[in-house]
DNA sequence: ATTAATTGTAACATATATATTGCAAAATTC
DNA sequence: GAATTTTGCAATATATATGTTACAATTAAT
């Protein structure tokens, strides 16, 4: 579950810490998204594009690979 | 947890059955999903999006509320 | 080089997304 | 309007997202 959060977050100035409280989410799960390890919920995808400015696609859309 | 999923499924003109089995899902999900009483996950959101030709920000994306 | 801050990760607990089955309500079709 | 298809929903089961705590590894600051 790739996605571009890290690169958000680091533009922004943000600690995976500060990102997390934000939220209000524990950091453990921030650390597991940018990683790529977790499959997060919806509304956990858009608080993080709203506490980072940016869209769903921005951060998580994931162009589908062609089933031939 | 509001989103577009029913209008695009409609547009296809695909019944919650058939979409759930094109994604490989319960029809009990696609419809949880479509009356906003879940809150699913990235992937989910994503294979959805998929199979009715849609974007995340397209189907699923929520104007963060004014905070004040 | 040490210290402090940040990040990765593991084990276990809890909350919740999804599955399964079944049936009732609505909507379509004939 | 009866039959069929589609959808809503409830109860229970299972899988997994997230929390909690703790510590190691890495990076940044002094």
């Amino acid at each position: 579950m790739e996605n571009k959060v890290k690169v958000a977050r680091i533009q922004i100035n943000l600690t995976q810490q500060q990102l997390a409280e934000k939220i209000g989410v524990t950091r453990q799960t921030i650390s597991l998204i940018e990683k790529g390890k977790y499959n997060p919920t919806l509304k956990l995808c858009l608080d993080i594009c709203y506490s980072v400015n940016k869209t769903l696609d921005e951060l998580f859309w994931i162009e589908k690979e062609r089933e031939e």
